[in-house]
DNA sequence: CATAAATGAATGACCATTCATTCCTTCAAA
DNA sequence: TTTGAAGGAATGAATGGTCATTCATTTATG
């Protein structure tokens, strides 16, 4: 019998997961110090390897922040393409923002979030992948959206989810800049929640 | 006759300029490159000054981000002290949103909002500001709503009255979130100025 | 002349990236 | 089954550069 794959230099199993493990690295790191003031000796430290290993996986630092990127887009449509039901489509979104709101941020980190986007206005390369992220999930929402408006007998046109869908970003990406500065939250999000339901309502 | 103040390298107008000198190259830089990634060479040069007379003005570079902060939160109470009536005050907010989705950033950078933020993540001190300067907005804002309401013979809690606040906190930095990573606006914001009319209503 | 503003070169730390080297697995030959 | 050569994975010290900060010095004013 061959040893276990994962234990195996040479396998593909586990370059990816050496790949993963720079990426998770890179991520915590990026969320303590920020892209910037993060050390690339520091994200090999974390990762338990050596500073020159990195690079092996990664042609230079700002190619990780853009493979992060990437990596979240593959996880979101895996979760995408489970979800069937129209309603757990808006119970995730739902479930998203009122995780952040409650300082869980296991699903997404919006500090993270936040250094990606500061990166974006800087490094063109990360405005498109972020860009295109952004498509993706716009093109999701219309198609749920649309189906959901035909249920209802309602005609929506692509522009009118369009702007919705804007809407929705904004209240998601504000909810997501207002907690990274919040020590603990008093106020209740229940305007945001409602705004949503609005949304989504055809 | 003496020369004119302004001119006089002694005089407390001079030493003011040359300290807002400082503060507008720093926000440019850090506009430009990212507050971990501009240096104090660049931020110098660009005010026009050697590297060596920053540190005069300003104890260290993180000195700076917060003294910029305090800078904007003092512009700002002078324009709230002038904006006498209730319309006013929706209609300068309004102003912002809308100047942002067209691409202006002369009232307030978004980029640099981020940057501030993504600082508060991390330094105390700087989320200590940012959490000062929110309670100043939201006091305000509580104190407009409250005499709204009244006029229109309806009564708010100070709990709702927190709540509209958070949720307007969210359209408005949802917006400067998005506006820093699209290269032109395509989509109209109409919604998000509709959330913001519902919660202004009493 | 005394004093404060301003300079800019110097300092020591740290950074991203590279590369000569070592380690380890594979696999074909004995 | 053992051997050893081949080559990819991994190391970590070295490199050249940049950074924030300091300070001896110069400049300008009252």
């Amino acid at each position: 019998m061959k040893p276990a794959a994962k234990d195996n230099p040479r396998s593909p199993e586990h370059l990816e997961a050496q790949r993963n493990r720079i990426l998770d690295a890179s991520e915590e790191c990026f969320i303590k110090y920020g892209f910037h003031a993060a050390s690339m000796a520091r994200v090999a430290e974390t990762a338990g390897i050596s500073q020159g290993l990195a690079y092996r996986y990664f042609k230079s630092k700002s190619a990780i922040i853009l493979a992060i990127i990437e990596r979240q887009l593959t996880e979101r449509q895996s979760i995408t393409e489970e979800c069937s039901s129209a309603e757990d489509y808006v119970r995730k979104i739902l479930g998203i923002v009122e995780s952040w709101s409650n300082a869980d941020f296991s699903r997404m980190n919006p500090v993270l979030f936040l250094e990606m986007c500061s990166e974006a206005s800087r490094d063109p390369d990360v405005q498109a992948a972020i860009t295109r992220a952004d498509s993706e999930y716009r093109s999701d929402f219309k198609k749920w959206m649309q189906n959901l408006a035909d249920k209802s007998g309602v005609s929506l046109s692509e522009e009118e989810i369009s702007k919705r869908f804007y809407a929705l970003q904004c209240l998601i990406e504000g909810t997501a800049l207002l907690v990274t500065r919040q020590e603990q939250r008093t106020t209740s999000n229940e305007w945001v929640l409602s705004f949503i339901r609005q949304i989504v309502t055809p």
